[in-house]
RNA sequence: ACUGCAGUACCAU
C-alpha cells in the first residue's frame, strides 16, 4: 500500500492526474487496498488539479468502503467543497470534522480551511463565524479571511483586516501582501498599493517577490502610470516573466 | 519504532 500510494502521490505532484488515478485503480486490481492515506492523497490530488467534483465523489466512495476519514481527509474534502461551491456538503463537513477531537494546532488548520471554503462559497457569515470561534488566529488564518472578503468585493473590509491583524499580533507575510496588493489592484487603489508595496521591505522586512512586483506593474499600468510600470519592470531584481 | 497523504495570492482587456 505504501509503495502504490507513493507512486500515486508522485504522479499527482507532477501534474499527471490521469496516470495517478490509473495507478490508484491498478493497485486494487493488484490486491493492495487503499487505506486512509492513499485516499487522502487521491482526494487532495484531484482537488488541487481542477477535479474537485471527482474528489467529492471519491470521498463518498471512500466512506462507502468503510474507510474512516481523518484530519487530512477533511482538509481535502473541505477544499474540494470550496472549489465547487458545495456549501451544503461544506456545512456537513464543518460539523463532522471536529468529531473525535483534534489538537489545538490541527484545530486552527481545520478552521482556516473552513474559512477559506466558506469564503470560496460566498458565505462570509459562516467564514466569519468560524474565524471568531478561534481564540487565537495566526497569519494564514487572517489571510484566509481577508481573501474571502476581497473575493466578495469587500475591499475596504479586507484592507481593514490588514490593520487589525498586526494589532492582534499576527505578522503579515508574503501572501498577506500578495492579497493586499491584489485588492488594491482590483479596487484601483494606486496610492495605497504603492504604500503597501514600499512598507513590505521597509516596515515588515519582507522582500517583494516577482509576484509582488508583477502586481505593482499591473496596478501602475492600469492606473495609466505606464512609464513607472516600465521602470519597475526594468529595475526589479528579477527576470521579467 | 521507522517509510507514503496534511491549512492561504491571483489567474489573463
Amino acid at each position: 500500500i505504501v509503495s502504490w500510494s507513493s507512486l500515486v502521490v508522485g504522479y499527482f505532484e507532477h501534474g499527471l492526474s490521469q496516470e495517478a488515478l490509473r495507478f490508484f485503480e491498478e493497485m486494487q486490481v493488484d490486491g493492495s487496498f487503499p487505506d486512509v492515506i492513499t485516499w487522502n492523497a487521491v482526494l487532495l490530488g484531484c482537488a488541487e488539479h481542477g477535479e474537485s467534483e471527482r474528489a467529492l465523489m471519491m470521498y463518498a466512495q471512500m466512506l462507502e468502503q468503510g474507510v474512516l476519514p481523518n484530519t487530512a481527509t477533511f482538509l481535502s474534502a473541505i477544499k474540494a467543497c470550496g472549489n465547487t461551491s458545495a456549501l451544503d456538503l461544506g456545512n456537513k463537513l464543518y460539523v463532522q470534522c471536529w468529531q473525535g477531537g483534534v489538537s489545538e494546532e490541527t484545530e486552527l488548520i481545520m478552521a482556516t480551511a473552513l474559512v477559506e471554503m466558506f469564503g470560496n462559497c460566498g458565505s462570509m457569515t459562516r467564514a466569519q463565524q468560524v474565524f471568531d470561534a478561534m481564540q487565537w488566529k495566526d497569519t494564514p488564518m487572517w489571510n484566509a479571511l481577508m481573501r474571502g472578503y476581497s473575493r466578495q468585493g469587500e475591499s475596504e473590509h479586507a484592507l481593514h483586516l490588514f490593520e487589525r491583524m498586526s494589532k492582534e499580533g499576527a505578522h503579515p507575510d508574503s501572501i498577506t501582501f500578495l492579497c493586499v496588493l491584489m485588492i488594491c489592484n482590483h479596487a484601483g487603489l494606486l496610492d495605497k498599493g504603492q504604500e503597501y508595496f514600499e512598507s513590505m521591505s521597509k516596515a515588515y522586512g519582507i522582500s517583494p517577490s516577482i509576484k509582488h512586483h508583477n502586481c505593482m506593474i499591473d496596478l501602475l499600468g492600469r492606473a495609466g502610470h505606464l512609464n513607472d510600470a516600465l521602470i519597475l519592470l526594468k529595475r526589479m531584481p528579477y527576470q521579467p516573466n
